[in-house]
DNA sequence: TGATTATTGTATATGTTTGACACAATAAAA
DNA sequence: TTTTATTGTGTCAAACATATACAATAATCA
């Protein structure tokens, strides 16, 4: 198990009378790789279980700002896409104070010292929590663990590995959430470098619809909507004809967008 | 000013320990008559002012739950499409200690000997608060006010009057996102009666929609999607062609809605 | 060097959906 | 019997979707 710092407990602990004592919030913050959908995942230093990154909100703190520094504090990015999808309030959701998960923080807890158990009992206590999404540029992400995990990283949409809690849950309301929104949401201009193939769009659209696409409609369908630019030809350095490159014509992009594109 | 009941206000008061203190839910609880779109406010015995039907979530209840129990107490109805649709959390919702509301409450509750303010206390809080929208019947739907209300009643979606706190912006928002999920909510079987002309179905959409739709087009559309029973004439004394009665085939109609009906 | 290869950009052919409008059928009133 | 307003259905052109064809082309290889 890895080393939880008494000072960040102790800092925590603090915080602990300016935060709303039953609510958090929970950030699904997508990014796009190697043709894969990803999602920022925080593995836990006490038990090496997996969970979204989320955060509490402050009294004095709108919702969507205290989405937004879970965001930043994650990520390092700020002016992001970020979209409240669902709220959970399940009455049962809180730690179990049988489960590995709260005995584990026990013993971490006792081990720094920490005997007065207020911290463990914040734990322990059942959260209504909202949901947001985030589409990110994996690029220009930096992924920041928190104090109670050792690793914050990128995982395929495709192979998640087991998480705390309802937070499966909540990661496939929020996928299914953007299928649904699809056609309101910037998913290239987030999601893609500055400048992309066309098969680079196909092929994202196709990892969140999660099917495939027929190409050459798809070529044109977009470019009939007229929202991107097409640049100089990408030499691959494979023995066939050169693709263009492509960016988006923001303004027009965005305001198609406010009424919705027509895809499928 | 209408009374408040003491003993109304003495139950509220004990029931205060079991509510989550900072978690609230509004109902936007929507009917249709008369070609016009209603929605059910509440308006309070001390001031006049209007608001949605809401409530606070015990600290062993679901949300869902809550606002099931809600809309169950406002309109003893059970059974009811209701889905959540968004949850507001400004930092800046809370009564304001010298607003009018705050004031008139105070002065009740003064009258009524409550000195001890841990009902004031309670209502000057910050809430976030889960909106939900239903669709109701509203032959079948019995108003009921609550302990702070005088009053519970249908009121028009286009002639609203004003709303306290940002219950406004909520029922906006609860609007938007019908708009938004036309196409996989049971509208039809919720907000008509078992019969009913093509001309009511029209009439409802766009009454949704706010747009008026093309008659012989949105007919053809309708029965190709092939979810209604065609039933006897109905002779309404006009003089004109007596339009059929429709019904919908139940299984068939929600089939369809869980891959969404193409509309607009 | 010229044939070969895989991929790209564009075109076409066919079927389906949409939107605007035409029109006969009809229940009741004039 | 004529008039009226509304209903159910038909039609026509435009827009759109789907499948497929095919030439252009960057690099490889014989």
């Amino acid at each position: 198990m890895d080393n939880i710092p008494h000072s960040k407990v102790k800092d925590f602990e603090n915080q602990i009378e300016d935060f709303l004592p039953n609510h958090s919030v929970d950030c699904v913050i997508l990014g796009y790789a190697n043709q894969q959908l990803k999602v920022l995942l925080l593995q836990w230093k006490m038990n090496r279980s997996w969970c979204l990154p989320g955060g509490f909100v402050f009294k004095n703190e709108d919702i969507d700002d205290a989405a937004h520094r879970v965001l930043q504090e994650r990520t390092g990015l700020n002016e992001i896409f970020l979209n409240q999808f669902h709220t959970f309030g399940r009455r049962d959701r809180a730690a179990s104070p049988t489960s590995d998960e709260y005995l584990l923080l026990t013993e971490s807890m006792n081990k720094l010292g920490f005997t007065e158990p207020k911290v463990l009992k914040w734990f322990n206590k059942r959260f209504i929590t909202t949901g947001y999404f985030a589409l990110v540029d994996i690029a220009r992400a930096q992924p920041q663990p928190d104090f109670l995990s050792s690793v914050c990283e990128w995982k395929d949409v495709g192979a998640i590995p087991p998480l705390i809690l309802d937070h499966r849950e909540i990661l496939e309301k929020a996928l299914e959430h953007l299928r649904l929104r699809l056609n309101y949401v910037p998913l290239g201009p987030s999601l893609l470098p500055k400048k992309f193939t066309m098969q680079d769009l196909q092929k994202l659209y196709e990892a969140i619809l999660n099917k495939p696409l027929e190409r050459s409609n798809f070529q044109r369908k977009i470019l009939k909507l007229g929202f991107l630019n097409r640049h100089e030809k990408q030499m691959t350095g494979a023995a066939n004809k050169a693709p263009y490159l492509y960016s988006f014509k923001s303004k027009k992009y965005h305001d198609l967008l406010s009424g919705g594109i027509g895809f499928l």
